[in-house]
DNA sequence: ACCAAAGTAGACCAATCTGTCTACCTGATA
DNA sequence: TATCAGGTAGACAGATTGGTCTACTTTGGT
């Protein structure tokens, strides 16, 4: 069956998310799961493989997550305090589909693959486009520079809540947003 | 003489910029830096404390850099134009002294060390903190949701100019700024 | 002139890394 | 019933990791 390559990836989330790609090795995700060396390489050619299949999962993971909060804003409003509230939940570890708060496994990622290039980074850009576009979606007309602006001010809540340990980081980009009437 | 710790610094701060900290191994530094592995022990315990070493030569290049740029602003709004062109210089490679452009040094080493008691993490939070405050110190009258409007932007442009490798990421900031005029 | 600090080269250690391999077991399908 | 993909355990390989150590040389200040 294809459980164990899921779980596989299920584990392997977990760890790299947890404590970074690069700090975890198989050998810890072969135990954790209790699956065995053969298996792993028998499913996934490398842990190159293996990462991209986590970065995937989670992928889906966070944009069904996101969806799912601003699905029924109908305003551009609404949409921005849907986004802004829901970070919130995540980084105060109220959104469990997330995972205990640790930064955005991107980003993460990304700082560990310095060759831009690489599969692993150019997966990130995809999906930090990705999500770009789903905010855009919601959007009552399209509106690129309110977009930038949402998705600066969310990269920099994500980034600021992980490194300085400001839980508010997302509730200040409401305040933001709520002074400059910017095309609203 | 402290000149071999220096030249130690200055190739480890090199090499982990490039590549991440956990990318790189002491022998390499030794190999680069032409040094050999019992002074690099003499002057430090452990690679930790190379790292952090590499860290604070970083917060200060950082830092001296950041204030050249500031420190001629007369108004609330020249000084934000000073912060996002200087950025923009940044991503493009065109600041020396910060070397090739591949995201913020305490960012991505923050990413690598999950552990937010470590002496590592501890240091990245207060690179941010003074950074934070260098910017509050050119306010022409403290402002806190202006300082923190800033601040929230500024990590923004930094990991979006990385991660997606968007060269305009600051200069879309100031054209945020330009928008509301909050308290300005 | 002397002495301690700073430096050299590099062997060595134990641990860990990714990845390969042998040998065997299990269960579903043709 | 035969077959084959998917699974097990774990030894093994080859490289690399951070760090220690010995034995020796260079250098600068008193």
């Amino acid at each position: 069956m294809t459980s164990k390559r899921q779980l596989l990836i299920d584990t392997a989330l977990q760890l790299f998310y947890e404590d970074g790609v690069n700090s975890v090795g198989i050998n810890q995700i072969l135990k954790v799961s209790g699956i065995a060396k053969k298996t792993l390489y028998h499913h996934f050619n490398s842990k190159e493989a293996l990462i991209l299949a986590a970065l995937s999962q989670r992928n889906n993971n966070f944009i069904r997550w996101l969806e799912s909060h601003l699905k029924n804003a109908t305003t551009d409003q609404q949409l921005i305090e849907n986004l802004f509230n829901a970070l919130t939940t995540w980084f105060t570890n109220s959104a469990a589909e997330l995972g205990d708060f640790r930064g955005c496994f991107f980003i993460n990622t990304s700082a560990e693959f310095c060759d831009p290039n690489s599969e692993i980074a150019k997966y990130c850009q995809s999906h930090k486009r990705q999500v770009r576009a789903i905010i855009g979606k919601y959007l009552s007309s399209p509106n690129p520079q309110l977009l930038d602006a949402l998705c600066l001010l969310k990269e920099g809540a994500i980034t600021t809540a992980y490194v300085t340990n400001d839980l508010e980081a997302a509730q200040k980009c409401l305040w933001i947003t709520a002074k400059f009437k910017i095309a609203l």
